[in-house]
DNA sequence: TTGACGCATCAAGTTTTTCTGATATGATTA
DNA sequence: TAATCATATCAGAAAAACTTGATGCGTCAA
């Protein structure tokens, strides 16, 4: 079997994107589909600036896109980043190569 | 097809659990098996009371369970709580029922 | 062109998280 | 019993994240 090693910086990242619930909810909204900021709104009933915030931090975690369209900006799920991220969980659930890791080479203090 | 509904407060636990290097890089440790604190605290080089805190974070998210014996303690992966992070990721990249949502009977505010 | 709208950004304040060093506790060894 | 060890916990400081209200900017409609 061969053991994936995760980008841990790059895992936290995603996941520090998905640890908020405003997010977590638009992330299910933009299950959906795209969606325009004003709807996003309007369904979640926060702040404008505190979404923008959000979005900011969902776009910068590349959980998301946008695009702008007169006055108005779309979002949408980037698929590849939830893959990603479905991808990374599952190579965490997954035992890695036995003696290949640094803790089995490293003696034990204990028992 | 059947929409499962996520829970937003219990997901932003689990991914906030999983926010943070030296908690993913205990998490993949453990990957291999039971580890106690000392062996952990070895392979990361990090403080103790910081890897105890960590620790607890695991713990209250449900990612990991301790035992103790003697004045070890030792840590385990919970399987279920990462094929529940698995499960969330999942239904998050998996469309909703179409009409089934909030934003759906929303009028759009744009275009 | 003027005003309203949709949205991003910024500054300031608040809350949450994290780190560090110190101390406490229970188990083991001398 | 005294000293030591492994670990948890706590208090305080520092850092990061979040919220809010204000402001700015591009777009559209009157």
């Amino acid at each position: 079997m061969v053991t994936t090693l995760i980008d841990l910086s790059r895992s936290t990242k995603i996941f520090h994107a998905l640890s908020d619930e405003t997010r977590l909810a638009v992330v299910q909204l933009l299950g959906d589909g795209e969606r325009c900021v004003c709807d996003l709104q309007m369904a979640l009933n926060v702040a404008q600036s505190r979404l923008s915030f959000h979005l900011k931090v969902l776009k910068e975690a590349g959980l998301v896109t946008d695009r702008k369209d007169g006055r108005w900006s779309y979002y949408t799920l980037v698929p590849d980043a939830l893959t990603e991220a479905h991808d990374i969980v599952h190579t965490l659930a997954s035992p890695r190569i036995p003696g290949g890791h640094a803790l089995t080479v490293l003696g034990r203090c204990c028992g």
